[in-house]
DNA sequence: ATGCCTGTCTGGGACAGA
């Protein structure tokens, strides 16, 4: 069973990379963020033709995510975070799938920090934090898989340099201790078990030639269940995805589980 | 401190991303 988790840019621009990208690295499962669409313009077709079943929840311009299953329908569990009714960002989405249970989440940026965005943010995470821990407590198999807009340290497995982003949202000190209280109760963070010192990035922002520079982030992350840790066989980062034409920002993320 | 790049909603330029 391989589950994946891509932070896609916007899935209507994207689309071809994205069908080009499960055709090779056929996922069991996809996670997807920042689909950039409403509802109504998701491209449910393409997806359903390429041999994968969608649940998603989308939003006009910005967030969006989605669960696919390849030949299987996801029983969607929740459309939302729970923690804030007025919460109206579309960032989670939940669903069962084979057997398991499948979290897909884009968490918020949060710069410029301080200021709103930033509480928006830590408040999130703390949101995050209370939905996880019920996760754990039914001992269902569960899977935590998105964009966390979390490094979770200065390390070189995490960031190529954290000079030039010390005071960005994603290195600050709140955040990583959300992380880290998130591994603490019991979470397996599949990449880093797997491949521990190692650069594991995720995203490369299009800005100052930080793709070509190999300056990248490990932001995306794919939590395991301790059920599931137990049958985590391979892990890895679809990284010469995000050379291509047309790149979203962000390489795929990937984890394969003994059945 | 700013721009660097990209997608969206528009129909130019602001906003958000990270």
């Amino acid at each position: 069973m391989k589950i994946a988790t891509f932070n896609i840019n916007g899935i209507r621009s994207r689309l071809a990379r994205l069908l080009e990208w499960l055709a090779e690295s056929e996922p069991d499962i996809a996670c997807l963020q920042e689909l950039k669409a409403v509802h109504e313009t998701f491209p449910e077709m393409a997806i359903r033709n390429a041999g994968y079943s969608p649940v998603w929840q989308g939003q006009k311009s910005w967030n969006g995510v989605a669960i696919l299953a390849r030949g299987i329908d996801p029983v969607m569990s929740r459309r939302a975070l729970p923690g804030d009714d007025d919460d109206v960002q579309s960032r989670y989405i939940e669903a069962a799938v084979d057997g398991i249970v499948i979290a897909c989440l884009y968490a918020p940026n949060g710069n410029p920090q301080p200021g709103p965005k930033f509480d928006y943010k830590n408040a999130w995470m703390q949101r995050l934090l209370a939905h996880a821990k019920e996760l754990l407590d039914s001992k269902a198999p569960v899977v935590i898989a998105g964009d966390y807009n979390v490094v979770p340290t200065d390390g070189v497995e995490d960031i190529y340099n954290p000079r030039s982003w010390k005071n960005d949202a994603l290195l600050q000190p709140e955040p990583r201790e959300a992380y880290m209280r998130l591994l603490k109760q019991g979470w397996t963070d599949a990449i880093h078990r797997l491949h521990p010192g190692e650069p594991m990035y995720t995203f490369w922002d299009y800005m100052r030639n930080r793709w070509p520079r190999d300056a990248g982030l490990r932001i995306d992350h794919i939590l395991l269940a301790p059920s599931l840790a137990k049958k985590l066989v391979d892990a890895g980062v679809d990284k010469e995805v995000r050379g291509r034409e047309g790149a979203s920002d962000h390489a795929p993320a990937w984890v394969v589980l003994k059945k």
